[in-house]
DNA sequence: CGTTTTCCCGTAAACGTTTACGAGAACACA
DNA sequence: TGTGTTCTCGTAAACGTTTACGGGAAAACG
């Protein structure tokens, strides 16, 4: 049906190699040659079979991004990853790459699905969300040699990949600055279980934060649940039944906020009037919930777009003349400042 | 790298043919053999090149979901797509489909996306969301002979494709009647420009319904604006502004609701007490507005899962003994009451 | 024992590209 | 004229599969 390479060779009376040649734009083809290809390539409606390409290259240009859900996700998933997916597909797209997504049921199946993209060659690097704190798939792609980068850090793998993270510690930290300077001394610090890496990073800043402050870490204050709503619901009224209760609380994820919250509401307690709510990651639901919830928020498009660049510079077929490099970001936050603190 | 069948035929001393019949399951191939082959594949870890395949059988395995960003479209996008998205890629994975999303800029490159996928044999089949009312890219496949499916219905194309949509008409139709039946006869309805059909769709069964109910329908009661927040506070004081006021609005888009509330709010108009307020289309959201609102909700993950056991019902690659079919659902909504009618 | 059938396997072509190699022609230069 | 260089192109192999075809051996059947 669609026209091959013989096909224009035959129209031309040229050989394939010849037509291959001038339609890669290599040198060694007379110019004219090159234009009665190209003409005839548009007259012909000719595009490559990328199959063919992909055999013979060896490369298949497209890009695996693999997310994986938590365990217990809402109905709507994560509105978290398309805006990112948006910014990593638009610049790849711009190099003539495309993006294979690949989700996938929690635990092991999910390794499954990753061994079957990378021994069938469906793709030529993966990008790696949720990343755990020890993640198998990194130590996985990192040992098979198969390219890859991730969205957010790991504890796992040895730094040789490309890697780019929101900076939860520094939020932790800022939003305790904020916190302490509004008067707030007793602040709890609600984050997700799951091996979470973020999790980690986000306890970090909030301790550092209060150390600086001098004011003493009471692991009361600090609960962990699951990553969603129900996991927030639970998990808040442990901290408000602390002996000396909390006047604020940050929430390292959005959906645990609002199961916090409604948590709170049924105990009699108003986010912005009894007690003051910081969320690190905004999600639109922040912005619309009532009290609309003060909130860190990440440049999630840009984020994407970038780590697409990153993860061509460490591809010898796409870096530059200067080598590839290995490059890992970490990105601010911005504070959108709303009305629950 | 990877071990190919010929390291598999070499290590056995037997041909490649007899290796690839073993490990597709042909009937011409000795038990023992069969088994000799396939305990080797495990041991030298041998997966099939899926580029290779794909040249040979003319097939990439791989199904294009291409979804087209409205104008104007907000940062956080559509949180709609992703549940879909999922059930869809869950569907597509137990058939050993790979899942390739093409997004793009509204407007004409879009178009490009398509043909690139398409001529250069990217995919077996494309999934189209976002349909318009005269869709140019459903003309462009239905003319290619290219397969596909949408999520929403159309004016284009004649029917030989499949097709799920949400029953808009219907929805639409049943938020007139819970509204009259609380007592409402001035009934406003916002819906979006762009020729989306499912605005059409909604208008269809919010007419039907004023009739049935021997209301008038008030052209001024009707708005058309940007399907975003800004759309909807934009056109939201149109109908307000209507002579006779009216005391319900359905909405026809969520973010629409969203930009509209805030239009009331600013009027001093309360939903839910000065006013009824029905969205058309859930989201999480809705349901932490405040007030939350009353609105109709699709499934959508399972709809992702029935559009790809649709599709590929279509293609003959996959269809069954019965032969290919094309199929058309329209699947309801279920209201989901809250405060805000 | 001869013939036919069945079983199993090897051979080789094909899918559509890219590219290493070499060769012919033209040209330059001495 | 002889030698070397440059330009342009054709040839053919290779990427990893699948599969049509045919053939030899074994089994079945008379």
């Amino acid at each position: 049906m669609a026209s091959s390479i013989h096909d224009l060779a035959r129209h031309l009376n040229i050989s394939i190699g010849t037509v291959s040649r001038a339609l890669n734009g290599r040198a060694d083809v007379n110019a004219d040659t090159r234009q009665r290809v190209l003409a005839a390539a548009k007259q012909l409606n000719y595009s490559p079979n990328q199959s063919g390409r992909s055999l013979r290259q060896g490369a298949t240009r497209s890009i695996a991004f693999m997310l994986q859900p938590h365990p217990g996700d809402q109905q709507y998933g994560e509105p978290f990853f398309i805006p990112f997916l948006t910014g990593l597909q638009a610049r790849l797209a711009e190099y003539d790459l495309d993006l294979m997504v690949v989700m996938g049921e929690p635990g092991q199946y999910q390794q499954e699905r990753l061994r079957r993209v990378v021994e069938t060659r469906r793709a030529d690097a993966v990008v790696l969300a949720n990343t755990r704190r020890k993640d198998d798939r990194i130590d996985y792609l990192s040992k098979a040699g198969f390219p890859f980068a991730t969205l957010g850090r790991s504890q796992s793998g040895d730094d040789t990949y490309p890697s780019l993270d929101i900076d939860f510690e520094r939020a932790g930290d800022e939003a305790v600055d904020r916190l302490v300077a509004r008067g707030h001394r007793r602040i709890a610090a609600i984050r997700p279980s799951h091996d979470l890496n973020f999790g980690y990073l986000f306890l970090d800043g909030y301790r550092k934060a209060l150390k600086r402050h001098g004011i003493e870490v009471d692991p009361g204050l600090i609960a962990d649940g699951f990553i969603n709503e129900a996991g927030g619901y639970q998990v808040t009224p442990r901290v408000m039944l602390s002996k000396d209760r909390p006047t604020a609380i940050i929430f390292n994820n959005d959906a645990m906020a609002l199961g916090g919250c409604k948590a709170l509401a049924e105990m009699g307690i108003r986010p912005g009037h009894d007690i003051a709510v910081i969320v690190i990651v905004d999600t639109p639901l922040c912005r619309y919930f009532s009290p609309a919830l003060t909130a860190f928020r990440p440049s999630l498009e840009p984020m994407g777009r970038r780590l697409a660049e990153m993860l061509l510079a460490s591809l010898p077929a796409f870096a530059g003349p200067e080598g590839t490099r290995i490059i890992r970001e970490v990105w601010p936050l911005e504070l959108i400042a709303r009305d629950s603190d």
